[in-house]
DNA sequence: GCCTCTCTCCTAGACAATCTAGACATAACC
DNA sequence: GGTTATGTCTAGATTGTCTAGGAGAGAGGC
């Protein structure tokens, strides 16, 4: 019922990932530690959530994924973005501070 | 699919709800409207999205239900914070503090 | 060589919150 | 008396996330 952990809110998860592949290729595993480091450990992306997250990112055309080798010599599949996702992730940046913004209109944290 | 429109992250209703009662009590149609005025018409709460999201709230014993009459001499039910309701207000403004600090980490506004 | 640990990917099913798209009732206005 | 604005309500679909697993393969100790 209420959550105790830091539950992700449905719809930042796509904006995270696309966040974290700004600058460079990773695997999905590394997406999700990735994600966890920058937020000091505060937003945690479960497996359940991260894989089919990273697909439908994939069939919007977003990322792109290729199949590789990680840091750890362990075959990985590494996602990119694609010009279409730098897109979408300016857009959903934009759209993510607008909203938060909003909410905090309402909250009174102007 | 993709959305144009601001749509709500799920799980901020009920913090805006809560805080559109903090002052004073409200009927459900005026929450809606509140919720648009504070937040410049960027936020629209639906009347389905609404309704059930009062009931859950009264459920949670958050907030208590009157029937009365509306400024416009309507009946209308009128909604109140309960103490319970005022305690998880607070916890819930924390929780989006937290929660937008943590995103804002990872997109980089620090 | 064998065992265990860790890394990495994947999936099915449940769950919960929101949206769509309606219906309904009544006061006020023309 | 018809229309508009106000106000509550519901069923059903949709969608995104979580729970709770499983599986393969390299690393390292023995």
């Amino acid at each position: 019922m209420a959550s105790n952990k830091a539950d992700l809110l449905q719809g930042t998860l796509d904006l995270l990932i696309l966040k974290s592949l700004q600058n460079e290729p990773m695997h999905g595993f590394g997406i999700a530690v990735r994600i966890g480091q920058m937020s000091k450990d505060m937003l945690t992306v479960e497996q359940g959530s991260l894989y089919p997250a990273l697909y439908r990112l994939e069939e919007q055309g977003w990322i792109k994924a290729e199949w590789g080798v990680s840091e750890n010599n362990r075959k990985a599949k590494f996602y990119t973005l694609t010009p279409t996702g730098r897109k979408q992730l300016t857009t959903e940046e934009q759209s993510w501070a607008k909203l938060s913004t909003a909410i905090n209109l309402v909250l009174g944290n102007a």
